[in-house]
DNA sequence: TTGAAAGCGCTAACAT
DNA sequence: ATGTTAGCGCTTTCAA
C-alpha cells in the first residue's frame, strides 16, 4: 500500500501550512490568499499529484456528499437505467455521487437506506416508486429523521413531501387527444384493474379528452383487463375480439400494447387500418414492431434530472429553515409511429 | 442538527471504555469480553440507538466499504439494471455498498471512477462493457494504481485481468445444437458486421455445432448485416427476401431478431413454420411478441454476481499476495417459446 | 494574509 | 479482560 498523498505533503512542498493549502483548493472566498501563494500552492498540488481524502473531508464537514437512490423491489427493468441517469447528471455539477440503496429491512426491521443514513454514509435519499406503495409507517421515519428526500413518481399529493411526479393526466390527455385529431371517433381505453394514483389520473386525463372533443367522438367505452398471467392476456384477446366497430384503443401498459399487436396479428386485425394502437409509456422496442407502436412516452431522464437537483437544493437548505415543499409534475410527450 | 450517538456516549452509558464498545460492537475475535460487559454495551447501545459513524470508521480503517460500479457511456438499457441487482445481492453478505460512477473525464483527463478510488470514496471497481474498447491507457491506468478490480463481459483474455465474461462461444453453440435437434436442416446466421471478441466467439459457437452435426445440416450460411439505421434495417429485409429454401434463422442481437418477426409477417413469411428465428440474447419482450420469440439467454445476474464476490475477494486479499488471477466465463442458457 | 491547533468519531496498539 | 491514547486527513476558529 502506497503511502497516499495528504495536505501536509502538499504543505511542506509548497512551503506554507495546511490551512493555506485547504483554503486555496477549496477556493475558500472570506480569505484572502495572495496569487503568488495560490500559485505555490496549486503547483506543489499537481506536482505531488494530491488528491483530497473525501472520507476525511466528510467526517469533518458532517457531508457524505453522497446520496442514496433506493430501488424499490421490483422495479421496472428498463425504466431504471434512464431514470439514474438523469439524477446522475444532475449531480454532477455538485459532485454529488450516487449510492444505490434498497428498502430492504434488516434483521431489526429497520430499512437500509435509512440505516445509510444513521451511519451517514448518504446525506439524502431519492425513492423511486415502483407500484407498491409507501406506507404511513415509512413516511413517517423519512420526515421524523429529517432526513432530506423527495419520492419520484408516487403521487402522493396529499402529504408534505417533496414530489417530483409523472403528469399522467397529460399523458392520457394528449394520447386521446392525438387520436380524435387523427380522426378516430370510436374509441377504447384499455386499462389494468389497479387502483394506484398513476392510473387513476390516466384514466381521467383520457376521459377529459373525450368530453372535450365530444362532438367528435361518436363511441368511447373503458375495458378494464385483469392484472397479470392469464387473465391479463385473456383481457387482451376478449377486448379485442369484442372490438366491434371501435377504430382505436389507448392501452395504458406498454406490455399489454405490445400484446395487443401480436393478438392482433393472430386475429387477422389490422393495426392502424381495422384498429390504431397507442400505448400511454414508451420503450425501445417500440420501433421493432410491425408496426411500428405509437406511443406517449414517459418523461424518465427528466424525472431523475429534477428529482436529483431537487434532493440537492433541499440539503443545501436543510441548515436553514426548510420551510418549502417543492411539487413538480412532469409532462409526457407523444411519439406517434406507425400504430395509429 | 440533533447531535448523534457517539461510541463514547454509548461508553459512558455502559460505564465501560470507548475501546471495550468497539470491540463488542465489531466482535473482535482477538479479544475477549465478559459476556456481562458484552451484555451491559448491546444494551447500552440499543437504549441510545447507537449507530457507527462508517465515514469515521472508514477513515481509520482506509476502507470506504464501497465499491464502484462503472457503466460506460452508452450502456445497453435493460441489462444494466439486472447486473446491477446481482452486483448488490453478491455484496450484500459483506456489507459493501455500490457507488455509481461513469467514465467521464474530468478537465484534467482523468477519469470519474479512477478519481473516486483516489479520493478513497471507493475500494475497488467493476467495469461493465458496452460494446465499447477499454484502452491499454485505461487498462494501465487499472493495475498501476494497484486498484482492485474486475472486468465483466469485456473478452480481454490476454490481459492479466479478473474477468467475468459472458461465453459466447456456448450461446451460439446450444441455439444452434437446438435448431438441429428440432430437424432444422438449412439454417442462416445473421450478425452484425462489427467486429468484437463477443460476436467473434458467437460465430464460433455456431460454426462449431454446424460442423459437429454436419451430417444433420443440408444448408448453412452466414449473412453479415449493416450496423446502425438503415444498413442494419435493410439487412434484415435482404436477409429475410433471400431465405430461399432455408428454413431457420440465428440472430445474434436481440432487437435485429425483433425487426426479423416484423419483417417477416410483411413479407408474409410464417414463423416458425416458413423460417424459425432465434436470437442470442433474451429480453422482457420476448414473450408479448407473436408468435413469441425463441431466445438463448444471458446470464446478466449471474456475471453481476459473480463480479461482485470476486471484487471484494480481491479487495481482502489485497494486502495478501495478489498473485492468482480469476476469469469465468458464465453459460447461455436456452428459453425456447413459439418462433422455433 | 497566513499559521497553529483542535477536533470530527472511530480503531487498535499498547498498557494495565 | 478492559482502559488509555494516538492518530487517520481534513476543515476552521482563533491568533498572529
Amino acid at each position: 500500500m502506497k503511502k497516499s498523498v495528504t495536505s501536509k505533503d502538499v504543505a511542506k512542498e509548497a512551503g506554507v501550512s495546511r490551512a493555506t493549502v485547504s483554503y486555496v483548493l477549496n477556493d475558500v472566498k472570506k480569505v484572502k490568499i495572495k496569487p503568488e501563494t495560490r500559485e505555490k500552492v496549486m503547483a506543489a498540488a499537481r506536482k505531488l499529484n494530491y488528491h483530497p481524502h473525501s472520507i476525511a473531508r466528510a467526517l469533518k464537514t458532517d457531508k457524505s456528499m453522497s446520496i442514496g437512490v433506493v430501488s424499490r423491489r421490483n422495479i421496472a427493468e428498463d425504466r431504471f437505467s434512464i431514470v439514474l441517469r438523469g439524477i446522475k447528471d444532475a449531480l454532477k455539477e455538485d459532485k454529488y455521487s450516487i449510492t444505490l440503496c434498497s428498502d430492504e429491512e434488516d434483521l431489526n426491521g429497520n430499512r437500509e437506506y435509512i440505516n445509510y443514513y444513521l451511519a451517514k454514509r448518504i446525506d439524502g435519499v431519492i425513492l423511486l416508486s415502483a407500484e407498491e406503495v409507501l406506507s404511513r409507517y415509512d413516511i413517517k421515519k423519512l420526515t421524523s429523521r429529517n432526513l432530506p428526500n423527495v419520492l419520484v413518481d408516487y403521487h402522493l399529493k396529499d402529504e408534505k413531501l417533496n414530489t417530483i411526479d409523472i403528469d399522467y393526466f397529460h399523458g392520457g390527455y394528449i394520447a386521446t387527444r392525438f387520436l380524435v385529431e387523427q380522426g378516430y371517433d370510436k374509441i377504447i381505453y384499455f386499462a389494468p384493474a389497479i387502483s394506484i394514483p398513476q392510473e387513476e389520473e390516466r384514466l381521467k386525463g383520457v376521459r377529459t379528452a373525450i368530453s372535450e372533443f365530444d362532438s367528435k367522438v361518436i363511441k368511447f367505452k373503458e375495458v378494464i383487463s385483469g392484472q397479470t398471467g392469464n387473465k391479463y392476456m385473456d383481457s387482451i384477446t376478449y377486448m379485442l375480439k369484442n372490438k366491434d366497430d371501435y377504430t382505436a384503443v389507448i392501452i395504458s401498459w406498454v406490455d399489454a400494447a405490445y400484446k395487443a399487436l401480436a393478438e392482433a396479428s393472430k386475429l387477422n386485425i389490422s393495426v392502424p387500418e381495422d384498429l390504431a394502437v397507442i400505448s400511454l409509456a414508451g420503450t425501445h422496442y417500440a420501433d421493432l414492431s410491425y408496426p411500428k407502436l405509437s406511443t406517449c412516452d414517459l418523461p424518465l431522464y427528466d424525472i431523475g434530472y429534477e428529482s436529483g437537483k431537487l434532493l440537492i437544493n433541499k440539503i443545501k437548505m436543510d441548515t436553514q429553515n426548510d420551510i418549502e415543499l417543492v411539487q413538480k409534475s412532469l409532462s409526457c410527450f407523444l411519439n406517434p409511429r406507425e400504430s395509429t
